[in-house]
RNA sequence: GGGCGCUUAGCUCAGUUGGUUUAGAGCGUCUGCCUUACAAGCAGAGGGUCGGGGGUUCGACUCCCUCAGCGCCCACCA
């Protein structure tokens, strides 16, 4: 067949995408193989591929991939994540573009809404995943919102809550007031921000001096909760604040001036305001000292009736206002320019108001003290492994895990309010009905009396399960797809999401399935601009992966996105890399469309050249295989990679064919042929992990298959390297120095490709047997044995034999003079640094045997090379 | 404030327990080639003394100390 001189991607791409699947070739079922399992880190339902999904799907399909061709039962699950405050607020925003407001709703009217978003825009990021080539499960396509996973978030939390692990209290939470939620500390960031620290004066009361405490606040839009003021008792210069009241500004309110060791002395005048209903510190203190506490925000971060002033406005324009009543009122001592960290909505983005408030919470400790362990001693391991620091500080310093939310897309809460109080904890309303009937002892209760908690729970309470509860482990626990499949092999995921998925993960795999979730832990970098700057939507400086995709072909983008990803680094994306992805397809196409070209003549014999260059060849293609291997086995993706690229590019293409390569139009003899089919086979295999689309094409070309067939299944099988391989290899590497010594006279000298030259060699020739490869490759005469090379010649080295290309008239005696004394130069300073060696008697009295024989051989080669080149050179001075 | 990591050719990175010919790769650069598989290509060339300083050692890019710069994570100093 006729194939075109560039590589189309985009119709090769469609068709083999559709035959996998209709093949069923990603489906896997439990059998007798090893199984290789990963579960995808779900994205969001409503979500659409951006690059970091792109790098992250890559390297999972190079994993999964890769495991399938060993012979390994490779099971990739897919699924998405229902996202609960950021899916809730997306609906929320577009119900509002249609002039709804999310409070005119019921529950269920709000649901059907997010439910009718998720039918429209879920499900977009699976379809998008094919065009990357992603080979997932697809009949296994979960939501963490779908029957079986809800049902197992409501299994665990009756769990929970019956082992004594799940609580309800009022506690300070992280209050986002945008979203109207209470958060989990996790879902906080801390964000730079330059403000200012403003120094208020609180008056003590009934001096008759006039005296005033001056107290330092970012947050002078909070005086309205003040309930006291702090000293530190052993400050001498607010000794004197002692047992005093002072007034608290504009308000006029007394409050207490108490004392506390918590108050920095050094901190602004060692005066602290305390609000305990706004601070997690002042809470704290107003526990301790018995302090009211006056909560003056709504739900939305205005401020309400109990603030008294500024009702009904917003906290900051607050803060602006107050600024200037203050300096109106001359209670403004002094404004700074101050600059501090602002806890912010990881979602939302606004600041987050601390706020006392009714929550369920999870025990943590238990979980730490499960999860710490099997990191640490590597029964899960980290790559790169240094995450496991990160990991270990999060679960020594581990707090409860604020696990409700309120808001209404989620999985809600199972907990039932009696009408005479209390609740009752149950997996449904029957049985929670039976539950309280008991508990209140009243045999009449209805479901209609029962009143089912409003909140759902943290989305990550639903992931958490996630390798479990796909194979239905909750539910079913220890049944057969959870036995075979589970524990899973690889997580591919970002280092940002360690503590949120990870690290909950591997403890609910102990608390549930009794075991790790997963073996290892690829964590992948951030994704950023070739400026460093992280991608983004705000900065508008992420490419879309489908039109990349579009441009660069799908095996382009792939390669482009694991050349700069090294495991653990942050990825410098440069969209020239998907070019280099292209080009590389490219070259493979073009490579197999020269060996597709070839006649075969199978009267005719091997040349010798042909016989030395597939022996040589099939010598280095199982070392690249065994250097792949332990790339992998290392999760260095990207230079198992390169390392193939280049034993495709460099010595395949660019030296094993033009070896074995007829002339033009002449037929090929047939040991040859099949010997570079054969190459092709095991190249195609090595490089189908990371361009699956292309070499699919190639081996279906490749020879005759069967329908049904794939690269994908068909198992690779390189032998392990032989003994005589290095060997080998070396003499081949020599060869290759001798071609390139030639072509770098003909190249210096402009001799024409055609124009033979002939080529001399001083003693004898180690290369004598590879003369007819040479010949072919350098475009010389049979190498000719001589005892001192003659006049008009351009000589070079190749380990310490001298060859020397004839050249006549066109050499140049100053410049081959300047070219030996070069490296003359250089090689006496090479043999003086290894005879210092050699001459200090703790070396050769201290150092290994193998090192000193190795630097008497470096010392005996300079040697030999060093007389070589001053009899060039005397000779060029004649 | 604490912890971790990074600093090797113009760019992005390798360099595994210190010794493998006075440091390697890819890309880019320069020179010459449209040589009938490939100009998304071919051949050739140049380019770093390993952030600065000190130390350990027969020997350090590799180990230790220190300084500088960069990045990340954690933390209730208003």
């Amino acid at each position: 067949m006729e194939l075109q001189t560039k590589y189309n991607p985009a119709e090769v791409e469609t068709k083999w995408y559709e035959y996998w699947e209709r093949n069923g070739l990603f489906a896997s079922r439990p059998d007798g193989r090893e199984p290789y399992t990963v579960v995808i880190p779900p994205p969001n339902v409503t979500g659409i591929l951006h690059m970091g999904h792109m790098l992250n799907e890559t390297i999972q399909d190079i994993l999964v991939r890769r495991a399938r061709m060993e012979g390994k039962n490779a099971c990739w699950v897919p699924g998405t994540d229902h996202a609960s405050i950021a899916t809730e607020a997306k609906v929320v925003n577009r119900l509002a573009s249609q002039g709804i407001k999310k409070q005119d709703l019921t529950r269920e009217e709000f649901l059907r809404h997010a439910w009718d978003w998720t039918d429209e825009h879920g499900g977009i990021i699976l379809r998008q995943l094919r065009r990357v080539g992603a080979s997932c499960d697809w009949s296994r396509t979960a939501f963490t919102m779908d029957e079986e996973r809800s049902r197992s978030v409501i299994k665990v939390f009756v769990d929970l809550y019956r082992k004594g692990l799940i609580y309800r209290g009022v506690r300070m939470v992280n209050w986002d007031p945008k979203a109207q939620t209470a958060l989990s500390d996790e879902e906080v960031v801390y964000k730079e921000e330059h403000s200012k620290l403003y120094y208020l004066r609180y008056m003590v009361e009934g001096d008759a001096e006039g005296r005033y405490a001056v107290v330092a606040t970012t947050r002078p839009e909070t005086i309205m909760g003040d309930t006291a003021m702090c000293i530190n008792p052993t400050d001498p210069k607010n000794q004197w604040l002692r047992g005093k009241r002072v007034i608290v500004p504009l308000v006029g309110r007394v409050i207490p001036v108490i004392e506390d060791e918590y108050v920095d002395v050094e901190f602004g005048t060692g005066c602290l305001k305390v609000t305990p209903a706004h601070d997690v510190n002042d809470y704290m203190l107003g526990e301790k000292h018995n302090l009211p506490s006056i909560d003056i925000f709504n739900d939305d971060g205005t401020l309400a009736p109990a603030a008294g002033l500024y009702v009904g406005k917003d906290r900051f324009d607050v803060r602006r206002e107050i600024e200037q009543d203050l300096k109106d009122a001359g209670l403004m001592e002094k404004v700074e320019d101050y600059v501090n960290k602002v806890g912010c909505s990881e979602r939302t983005g606004v600041a987050i108001e601390p706020k006392l408030s009714m929550q369920w919470f999870l025990k943590m400790q238990h979980f730490a003290d499960l999860a710490l362990p099997p990191v640490m001693n590597d029964e899960i391991k980290f790559h790169p492994a240094k995450y496991k620091n990160t990991y270990r500080h999060w679960l020594e310093n581990i707090k409860d895990w604020c696990i409700s939310r309120q808001l209404w897309w989620g999985h809600r809460i199972p907990a039932w309010y009696l009408p005479e109080g209390g609740y009752v904890v149950a997996e449904n309303e029957d049985e929670a009905l039976s539950l309280a009937r008991e508990k209140s002892g009243n045999p009449a209760l209805t479901a209609a009396d029962l009143r089912q908690d409003e909140d759902a729970l943290d989305t990550w309470f639903s992931s958490w399960l996630w390798p479990i509860s796909l194979f239905d482990g909750i539910t079913r626990p220890g049944n057969d797809e959870l036995r075979y499949y589970y524990p899973t092999s690889d997580l591919v995921t970002g280092p940002d999401i360690i503590f949120f998925w990870v690290a909950r993960m591997i403890m609910a795999g102990y608390e549930f399935a009794g075991d790790k979730p997963f073996r290892n832990v690829y964590f992948t970098g951030i994704v950023r601009d070739k400026q460093g700057r992280k991608m983004s939507k705000q900065l508008g400086n992420s490419p879309d992966p489908l039109e990349l995709i579009d441009r660069f072909g799908a095996d382009g983008v792939r390669m482009g996105m694991m050349l700069c990803a090294p495991a653990g680094n942050d990825i410098l994306f440069d969209e020239a890399l998907c070019g280099q992805g292209r080009n590389f397809c490219n070259k493979v196409w073009n490579c197999f469309r020269l060996v597709q070209g070839w006649q075969v003549d199978d009267t005719l014999a091997q040349p010798q050249a042909s016989r030395q260059a597939t022996e040589w060849f099939g010598a280095k293609l199982r070392a690249v295989a065994a250097e792949v291997a332990d790339h992998y086995a290392k999760y260095r993706i990207s230079d198992a990679l390169m390392a193939v690229y280049r034993l495709f590019w460099d010595e395949f293409s660019s030296w094993y064919l033009e070896m074995v390569k007829p002339a033009y139009q002449q037929p090929i003899d047939r040991a040859t042929y099949d010997a570079t089919l054969h190459a092709f086979d095991h190249l195609l295999h090595l490089l189908h992990p990371f361009m699956p689309f292309i070499t699919e094409e190639l081996w279906q070309h490749l020879v005759e298959r069967a329908p049904g067939e794939s690269i994908m299944v068909s198992p690779q099988q390189i032998a392990a390297p032989a003994a005589a391989d290095a060997a080998l290899i070396r003499a081949m590497e020599d060869v290759k120095s001798l071609v390139s010594g030639v072509r770098g006279v003909r190249a210096a000298k402009n001799i024409p490709q055609r124009e033979r030259l002939n080529v001399q060699v001083v003693g004898s020739n180690p290369l004598a047997q590879y003369d007819e490869m040479v010949s072919k490759l350098a475009g010389t005469a049979p190498v000719k044995v001589v005892e001192a090379k003659g006049e008009g010649t351009s000589a070079f080295l190749v380990g310490t034999t001298e060859y020397a290309v004839e050249i006549g008239a066109l050499i140049d005696t100053e410049a081959e003079i300047a070219k030996a004394e070069a490296e003359l130069k250089h090689l006496r300073g090479f043999l003086a640094g290894v005879e210092k060696k050699l001459g200090n008697e703790r070396f050769v009295q201290n150092a290994p045997e193998a090192v000193v024989a190795l630097e008497r051989k470096k010392q005996a080669d300079a040697t030999a090379k060093i007389a070589t080149l001053e009899e060039t050179l005397a000779a060029l001075r004649k």
